[in-house]
DNA sequence: CGGAAAGTTGACGCGGGTCAAGGAATGTGG
DNA sequence: CCACATTCCTTGACCCGCGTCAACTTTCCG
């Protein structure tokens, strides 16, 4: 080893100013000096391997995280000894939200793809909360998605049958590259089959033979985690009456 | 009518101190200070009727709710009509906080049995955070408590049996009776089965069948919505192993 | 008393889970 | 570089849990 000191690549650095996906993630909505007070508060952390953990349940929560590139996916187990995937995070999203709970994290945080990720302990959260209140604001907005979204989830396995399910799951990751300036139809799924069929509440085998029932029918071409999306607009319309509606009767 | 002004019933004083749930409500883990600033920032609503709504999805979300008393069920539909459960809600508990998504509910709260509800606007909670840490740690909590229960909901729906679900769902609601005070064995359905099947995500006739079968094996009677849980042990066995683990594999 | 809403029960069939076998990609040691 | 194992994915055969349809009963409410 050379006797100078290694570059750590978590102290490069990088602000929440420079960060690209700012317009996702918490500074959405902050002005300049409010971000520079949020940047000081944010640990950047050295690239995480597939595999890894970012937290685990029953870990003490102390800390949100943003993920600023790769994969996450959160999950828990039951006593019994099997896992219920409960989501993935993409860049610009946040986990951790669970461990306000009692201090500890229900869920657990593993790492899909190399990935790195920005930890924003729940104190100092606090504290620029009452310090900024578009901060607070904007914590307050993401933690409404958050209870919007797993709601929408519960519809989803509730009510939805196997076809609509995948396919709201690959309407919804089309979206989410999207927002990202990522192509829309043509991406890598992070995760695995076995990870997709958990999520969505459907064994294995049935998520591999919808991707070729979907190929078949000309909605996409699927090769292992390669996909293109030969015919968005019809998955769409597949999930269509899955969306929200206003209300109706009075 | 009288000359005399009618005694408008929101208008009768009871402070979140004199509040028999406090200890189930925001107010828990505050000391008396800090109530009484709580207590000036909350709206005391008139009793509301069974059908009646707390708030509509679509309506400007402006408050969280918390129940005093009653029953509330929060659902949404979907452009094609149908409705999906998404909870019930007990006294000492809150909703609303899906309209801190994009300012306007999510989702809709409609009362099931006549119930009182606290309304607490959000911007005076956050005021009230800002200047009473001990406030924003308990709401931090109740958000991640929401969370956390959201979590378990997904786990059985995406992988329990319609036994597992029906006796999951006897199982918390006589655990929320009896941290209420009430009997956790012999309690009154607030609900139509109508509301446990699609809340479960099962058909109405299967939550009949089960009421039946578990008649049949000695672990509860049922009349129609009189219940009497005989064998609460019993439930609690079929719904372990639903519960969530620790970490097991390093 | 009549009509509607809620709940129960039975018959039937299908969506999707389970089991099993095999292929394709990736890794590992020789 | 090649055997071999492992993991991931695919595909087929079978079948069962639960949804669907239908008939009936009970309760509720004007």
């Amino acid at each position: 080893m050379p006797a100078r000191k290694k570059l750590k690549i978590d102290e490069i650095k990088v602000s929440c100013s420079d960060c690209s996906l700012a317009d996702l993630c918490l500074p959405h909505g902050m002005d300049a000096a409010d971000i520079e007070a949020l940047d000081k508060a944010v640990k950047r952390q050295s690239p995480l391997q597939p595999g890894q953990h970012v937290y685990r349940a029953g870990d003490a929560g102390t800390s949100l995280f943003a993920v600023r590139s790769g994969c996450l996916k959160s999950y828990c187990t039951t006593e019994d000894g099997d896992e219920q995937v409960l989501g993935f995070t993409l860049p610009g999203e946040l986990v951790g939200l669970d461990g306000l709970n009692d201090g500890h994290y229900a869920s657990s945080s593993i790492v899909l793809e190399t990935s790195s990720v920005c930890a924003l302990p729940y104190t100092q959260l606090e504290n620029l909360c009452n310090s900024l209140p578009s901060l607070h604001r904007q914590v307050m907005h993401i933690i409404g998605k958050e209870v919007t979204a797993d709601q929408e989830m519960l519809m989803l396995l509730g009510k939805r049958s196997a076809e609509q399910r995948l396919a709201a799951f690959l309407v919804s990751l089309s979206r989410r590259y999207k927002s990202r300036s990522l192509s829309a139809t043509e991406f890598n799924l992070p995760m695995s089959r076995q990870d997709i069929g958990n999520y969505l509440g459907l064994a294995i085998e049935t998520v591999s033979r919808l991707f070729a029932l979907f190929q078949e029918e000309g909605l996409l071409r699927v090769n292992r985690r390669q996909i293109v999306l030969t015919d968005l607009d019809s998955l769409k319309v597949m999930v269509e009456g899955c969306r929200l509606g206003r209300n109706t009767a009075s």
